[in-house]
DNA sequence: AAGCATACGGAACTATAATTCCGTTTGTCA
DNA sequence: TGACAAACGGAATTATAGTTCCGTATGCTT
């Protein structure tokens, strides 16, 4: 048996660009009108017609899955580094909350894909959670370990907490603020 | 000048039926299939056309605002109870939250105005909205007076944290509890 | 530089769900 | 009980936004 027949030659010079500035037209689109944003708006976002957006990503929501990836991605990367620091481990762990609530503050596809109506879109990107989930715990084990972090919560607590954070991110009502709303999990989550 | 000109004339026997079956087919409708449940669906439920679905409520947005109104005048029914109980003023008070959280937990309208989406609807029942954040308000202020709540938590936050354990509410994702959310949110608010 | 697979553009198509319209029915009041 | 305003029913309409289709253009290979 010949290793893998993932035969897929690579793509053509201007399908790699313009799948580059799709992905970057998407993200000017959702920020600016939430993941409501319509397929044409991305499309002339990225000078681009809107078949050829549908060329690199069949739906739209796997165009808003491959968002969510990409960012979680990211917010795995900022995990790694602060399991690399060494400090006081709730402090550090506070701090990694904060960095990754940032990235989702300004990335709507992220709040959409949180918040039920983009559960499949979660879906596409399951093993990048997963990924998260494992490495958060680790750091949460550290800080319950040394006694900062109350001993009774878990990774898979984080995030339902997010989520509920997300909820505040995509409102303006007067008195929601996700960077308070932060600090006050942030608090829930200290030993006693 | 005679006094208001408010003469609406009481509705006809059918139609105030209709408008009670109609609401009650809404809740229905918005409790099995959530806030997407369509006009005609409700309509099917009510056993009603929906041509007097539209003439009792002009658009599906007025329906949901109206099932908003009413929930929110429960809680608020709840609190002015609460502030008549006697007690421990920080266990009353995480009482009535888990209490009106039962209630949001079993309305999608309730959800789906709080989730960012029906921002529109939200504001239609504005009234009601102050009333319960005043009467909450007492209620806090009791518990910090006496010592048992964090002094620099405001009537304000509770929306937000509301609104945040919404959010799980509408999830079924592993992991994700409203029950627990809301425990975590209650002793974020305890004074240490 | 010809040939061709790959990729592009965007008008047209489709599906969904809210809302309107109007002919018919029903309560109410004299 | 006859007349009429009020209310009803539900097919038809409209609006929106995702997706498809196909004629055209372009990069790559020989």
């Amino acid at each position: 048996m010949s290793p893998p027949l993932d035969t897929e030659r690579p793509l053509r010079s201007d399908a790699r660009r313009n799948r580059e500035r799709i992905l970057e037209g998407a993200r000017g689109a959702f920020a600016a009108l939430g993941a409501e944003a319509q397929m044409d708006e991305v499309a002339r976002r990225a000078s681009v017609g809107v078949g050829t957006v549908y060329r690199h990503f069949p739906t739209k929501e796997a165009l808003l899955g491959e968002l969510v990836r990409q960012k979680l991605t990211r917010m795995t990367a900022n995990t790694r580094v602060a399991l690399e620091r060494d400090g006081e481990p709730f402090g550090v762990f506070a701090d990694l909350l904060r960095e990754n609530a940032g990235l989702a503050a300004r990335d709507a596809a992220i709040q959409y894909a949180m918040l039920g109506a983009g559960e499949r879109v979660w879906e596409l990107a399951r093993a990048e959670q997963d990924e998260l989930r494992g490495l958060t715990g680790e750091l949460m084990a550290r800080a319950q370990r040394n006694g900062t972090m109350r001993p009774d919560v878990s990774p898979a607590d984080i995030p339902m907490l997010m989520c509920g954070l997300c909820a505040t991110m995509t409102h303006t009502a007067p008195g929601f603020d996700w960077r308070r709303h932060l600090e006050l999990i942030i608090d829930a989550l200290r030993a006693r």
